[in-house]
DNA sequence: TTTATAATAGACCGACCAGTCTACTATAAA
DNA sequence: TTTATAGTAGACTGGTCGGTCTATTATAAA
């Protein structure tokens, strides 16, 4: 049983606010309502709500994602296994579902306003793609994926994910996730 | 030669206001300044900043859209080809590259915020979908495209085109776009 | 107990937000 | 020429924005 404090709530209610609003729609006022903290505490902690936004992506967005897209490597388990436990391992996460990947969100809004956030998002890609092409790598030693370039394959199976999740909640659904990351297996399989 | 009219320049300065700094990160102020209108005017010809965004989807973003994505079909050419030159022609449209599909990055946005928008916003991805899967199916019928769920492929095509074309400006290009389209060429092709 | 510092608390600030209001001008029909 | 309407012009409003400020309280080392 963790203390919770002041600071981890305001983490907490900056990933949500601006996961579900996005950098330019959060306010800090509502932030701070929904955490129960005074602004005082707030400017304490962080020196702006970038600073804010740069620690809650370090200590709660990336945590989220990889927690979200990675899959432990057994070397006796067959990599094409492990990318399909893993697709449905995201089709079960309903806010992945519904809001897309934060990351991609929130490095896709960034793009064109602040250079540190999104270097700081597209860092993290760049773990993930590095991270994947491991897991393809193994397969296509094992021989059961494709002969095909590792790191240009997990960029395309990362980026083919985002874009499948970012459909917008109303119309979001587990088939309709499961059925496009179905291509990719298809592709990838030997 | 065309007039120019008030309602024009500002539907020109929302579409540019909005694709750089999304709908909540867009100001009215700022789009005034930039049509070189005053604000009587805009709220003369719109009721409100959502409904000036609303013409300016339907009367800019969906024909640009459409320009950028569609290609002809001719019933000679092959299909896989049509296919290929519409990559290699969203490969060279360095807004695209840069910022991503506007269509995909407002709808991204407005998924949590605006039905009425995301709806609009949908419904143009639909149109996308169904117009791309008669590509496929001519393909298909040609042999030169794998008979695979056309509607499905056509939606995957889409969204992995979409992703591809989220990655940040710094760090995006025209060749990182094509990489990775190549994937899908590698599996649709018979 | 004293002293220093970390943290809480919220009133307050100027800037900017979308939207309103009134006045004025251009156009064209009667 | 009169009248109605479409469009231009921008000052102004209430509310929210991120951020500052001063005051107070909690904590712990000396």
């Amino acid at each position: 049983m963790s203390k919770s404090t002041s600071r981890d709530k305001l983490l907490d209610a900056t990933f949500n606010e601006v996961y579900m609003y996005g950098y330019a729609g959060s306010s800090t006022a509502n932030i701070l309502k929904i955490a129960g903290v005074p602004k005082g505490s707030m400017y304490h902690h962080f020196a702006s709500k970038k600073e804010m936004v740069v620690a809650m992506i370090k200590e709660r967005l990336i945590p989220k994602v990889r927690e979200s897209f990675f899959v432990e490597i057994h070397e006796d388990s067959r990599a094409l296994d492990i990318i399909i436990f893993l697709f449905k391992k995201i089709s079960k996460n309903k806010m992945l579902i519904k809001h897309g990947c934060p990351l991609h969100k929130l490095m896709f809004e960034m793009g064109s306003l602040d250079e540190e956030i999104t270097d700081l998002c597209y860092e993290e890609f760049l773990h993930m793609r590095d991270n994947f092409s491991q897991i393809i790598d193994l397969g296509i030693h094992q021989k059961t994926i494709k002969d095909i370039d590792s790191k240009s394959l997990a960029e395309h199976i990362i980026t083919n994910s985002w874009g499948a999740l970012s459909i917008p909640p109303k119309h979001s659904s587990k088939e309709q996730f499961l059925k496009d990351t179905q291509h990719i297996i298809d592709y990838i399989k030997v």
